[in-house]
DNA sequence: TTGATATTTTTAGAAATATAGAATAATATA
DNA sequence: TATATTATTCTATATTTCTAAAAATATCAA
C-alpha cells in the first residue's frame, strides 16, 4: 500500500459519522447493510450518509451493491488488512527493541481473539 | 480506547506530512528527532512543521522533549499500540468467519515481524 | 404509466484545516 | 550582555471538508 493511499484510508476512517458507519459494518459481517439501515441506525440524514458513504467507497473500505431498490454496504476486510499491515510494518522495520511495545500489543491481542477463532 | 481519542489519532496520521514525520520518528527509535532535521529531512519550512508536530502531539501520538536548544520528537509506541488494537477489536468482534480475512494477513505480519524478535 | 420507495447528486453556506511569513520566546555562547 | 541558534506562536490567506435541503435518478409494484 502507498503513503497517498493509506493517508486516503485513514483520511476515511477519522470522522465520528464514518468511522461508526465502518465499525456497523465490520460488525454486521458480509451481509452488508443497507443505505437506508445504515441512516436510521445513526439517525443522520440520508444526503449526509450518501456524502460519507461515497467517502469511504472511494477509499475502497466498503463496497456497494445494489439489492432491487437498496444499496446495500459491506465492509471491505481486504483494504482493512492492508492498512493494518501498512501501519504495522512502518511501525516496525526489523529493529525488534524499537518496536516490541507495540507488538507485544498486538501479540495480546491476537492471542486473545485466536482463542475464539 | 475511545471513539473520539481513536478519531483524533486517525485524523493526526491522515496527512502526508504528519505520516512521514510519524514513519520518521517511528524508524529513528527511542532516540527521537529534533525539529530542525525533521524539517531538513522533509524539506518544510519551520511553522508548518511546528504546526503537525503539535497537531501530532496533541493526538499524543508523538512526545517532545527539549535537549538544550533543539526540541526532540519521539514516537510514542504507547498510544500507537492502543490505536492498532482499537482498530483491530473493533474490526471482530468474536465473530471468525467476519474478520479472518484481517486476522490472516496480521498473523502472517506477526509471525514475519516475530522471527527478528 | 403512475406512484411509492430508496438512494444519490447537486448545491451553497458554514466550519475546520493547511500554509508560510513575521514576530516572539527560550537557550547557548562569546 | 549582545548575538546566534532553534523552535514556537501569531496572523492572514487559501483550501478542503461537512452538512443537509432540494432536485434528480433508479427500481419496483399496481
Amino acid at each position: 500500500m502507498q503513503l497517498s493511499v493509506a493517508v486516503q484510508a485513514l483520511s476515511s476512517l477519522s470522522q465520528e459519522t464514518r468511522l461508526s458507519i465502518f465499525r456497523m459494518l465490520v460488525t454486521a459481517g458480509p451481509d452488508g447493510v443497507a443505505a437506508g439501515k445504515i441512516a436510521e441506525g445513526l439517525n443522520i440524514p440520508s444526503s449526509t450518509l450518501s456524502f460519507h458513504l461515497t467517502h469511504l467507497a472511494n477509499a475502497e473500505l466498503i463496497i456497494p451493491k445494489r439489492l432491487n431498490r437498496s444499496i446495500i454496504y459491506k465492509a471491505n476486510y481486504d483494504q482493512m488488512s492492508k492498512l493494518l499491515q501498512f501501519l504495522t510494518e512502518d511501525c516496525c522495520r526489523g529493529q525488534k527493541e524499537i518496536c516490541s511495545e507495540v507488538f507485544n500489543g498486538l501479540k495480546v491481542l491476537q492471542k486473545k481473539n485466536y482463542d475464539n477463532i
